[in-house]
DNA sequence: CACCAGGCAAGTA
DNA sequence: TACTTGCATGGT
């Protein structure tokens, strides 16, 4: 059984509705948990947003006025701390030294200038300045992550080894350029990757288990 | 105890 | 170009 983009929409808004991502009060927090976040638990995360929030420093130049050890520290609940706090710094001089420290004037930006811009930056890969571009600043770039690649994968809407980019343009050739749309969709496969479509999956009561590929079975070898 | 979680960059051949 | 490895905490 084959589906459309558009279909499988429909089915995970219909089941799920409206997941009102990302899951961070504002845009600067979002920018944060964009790295924050790779490779990461969103529960980890949270405790380390929570220390910044804690000593009020969900604002840009105060996390940027922040040693490596401090914000090291800080940050240490998210794992790979070292690492983050470097890739933090690198966002932050970028945000502070070009754009001011505004956010409003980087997203001024045009949106294919601005994502060359943020893939230049150390520590900032396809996945973060996707999720910084969209849901941080509203623009519409789609966003393609674990739980994408492995909800269509398995039904065998897209190869395994399709890459970033391959995937990516799926949506975006196949989807109006709404950001609002490429919110909710990423969203939802998020949902249903984490109830139904982890490394064991349970397509039980999944709303795609009836769009299974032709053959039946689930492909699991990813 | 092992395994997993909303990546990315650096190193190797 | 195409693999492989390091990075680290906290939950199950």
């Amino acid at each position: 059984m084959t589906a459309t983009l558009g279909e499988v929409y429909d089915r995970l808004f219909a089941a799920y509705g409206p997941q009102h991502w990302w899951p961070g009060q504002s845009p600067f927090e979002v920018l944060i948990g964009a790295v924050l976040v790779q490779n990461t638990s969103w529960e980890n995360v949270k405790k380390a947003i929570d220390n910044l929030r804690r000593e009020n420093l969900l604002e840009p130049r105060a996390v940027y006025a922040l040693s490596v050890e401090e914000l090291e520290e800080k940050i240490r609940p998210a794992g790979y701390f070292r690492i983050k706090a470097r890739r933090l710094r690198n966002l932050l001089a970028f945000l502070v030294e070009r754009y001011g420290g505004s956010l409003d004037a980087m997203f001024r930006t045009a949106l294919p200038e601005l994502r060359e811009q943020l893939l230049e930056i150390n520590g900032i890969g396809p996945e973060t300045a996707d999720s910084i571009l969209l849901y941080a600043g509203g623009l519409p770039s789609f966003v393609v992550d674990a739980y994408t690649h492995r909800v269509f994968a398995r039904h065998g809407w897209i190869g395994f080894d399709a890459d970033y980019y391959q995937i990516k343009d799926h949506f975006e050739s196949g989807l109006p350029q709404d950001a609002r749309l490429f919110n909710e969709y990423h969203a939802l496969l998020v949902r249903v990757g984490k109830e139904h479509c982890r490394k064991t999956p349970r397509c039980q009561g999944c709303p795609l288990a009836d769009l299974l590929p032709p053959g039946g079975a689930l492909r699991t070898d990813d």
